[in-house]
DNA sequence: GTCTATATGTTGATAGAC
DNA sequence: GTCTATCAACATATAGAC
């Protein structure tokens, strides 16, 4: 039995659940206190304000996005090949708290936006630093846009390696094949 | 000077312009009413509740999508090429529809959900049917989806032919360029 | 640090006049 | 068909005990 985590981890956990599973509307700081195990009261201990609470998840997803550009950079296959792979929903912790930030993002708080619009900036930068050519950097950005709010809207599946598509199966191997498809054209 | 709309359709109207412009949780009874120039009583005689105002909202994008699909058999590009080109935001009442439903897709109201299932598997059957390859058709599926998140996540852009991602623009030929390529690969 | 009230403002929806 | 009350339910946030 491992070591409750504390407080204010469990909120935090608590809110990107019932995002992701019930969408923000259902996250009341009551549902969320209750998921943590908490009160209000020990909830606004932590978080002064329900914009408190998603400050931290912002911060939270900027935090993990710093280590996913470490990760991309170093990738053997390449920063394209690498984005590809890791934005099919595999539940880590950072898909877990982009498709639950990504649910906020339409909503009218701005930070979320912004953190968004941040780390997409970097990722199109390894990218295109990766492949060259700026179209199929676009392309491959919208790419992985597309397989995240897929998981965002119709939510995950078992498998980690395939993510239902409209009862079609959307599968690794073969979205990498159609990427080195593009790529091809453009390769020196 | 032109005719008012009936209210009916002013209420629909104004419900889309607020949930793109604001998001959902903007989108109240109150706000809708005050847009669509009618008082909270004058709306809930149109749509009995928020549900029937969805529901309306839903039913709209459905009679779109169906003249959408007629459109993308006869175009004379093929499907997959009037999918991409008409994904890059161009602010007709099927695109608003779409942006407005799409921010009402991660709530709770499994009709939108539901709805956006369908067209997508229409949309998927057209595009394969077109270009042969089912990897390569999914791949046009999560672009056309990419392009439109871009949109609900960051708002629309002045001008109909390039849309802003992150500070970069998506031209729409590029686009093609590379979907052309996709499909180089498998062309029989 | 965490809890139990409690205050305050919104939201969706009803009833009934016009 | 459209309006003006009015209500009950709920959400955020505060105050203060433990």
């Amino acid at each position: 039995m491992t070591t409750q985590l504390p407080a204010r981890d469990r909120v935090l956990n608590a809110y990107e659940e019932l995002l992701i599973k019930d969408g923000p509307r259902a996250a009341t700081l009551d549902a969320v206190a209750a998921v943590a195990g908490v009160s209000k009261g020990g909830l606004l201990y932590h978080f002064k304000s329900k914009e408190a609470l998603t400050g931290g998840l912002v911060h939270k997803l900027k935090e993990l996005a710093e280590l996913d550009f470490a990760a991309m950079e170093q990738d053997p296959e390449g920063c394209a090949s690498y984005y590809v792979r890791t934005s099919v929903f595999g539940g880590t912790t950072f898909d877990t708290a982009i498709v639950a930030a990504m649910r906020l993002a339409q909503g009218e708080d701005s930070t979320v936006r912004e953190a968004f619009a941040e780390i997409h900036a970097t990722w199109y930068k390894l990218i295109l630093s990766d492949v060259g050519d700026s179209a199929v950097a676009r392309a491959i950005m919208l790419l992985g846009d597309g397989l995240y709010y897929n998981v965002a809207v119709f939510g995950t599946t078992t498998t980690p390696q395939a993510t239902a598509l409209d009862g079609q199966e959307v599968d690794l191997e073969s979205l990498l094949k159609v990427v080195t498809l593009m790529r091809s054209g453009t390769r020196s």
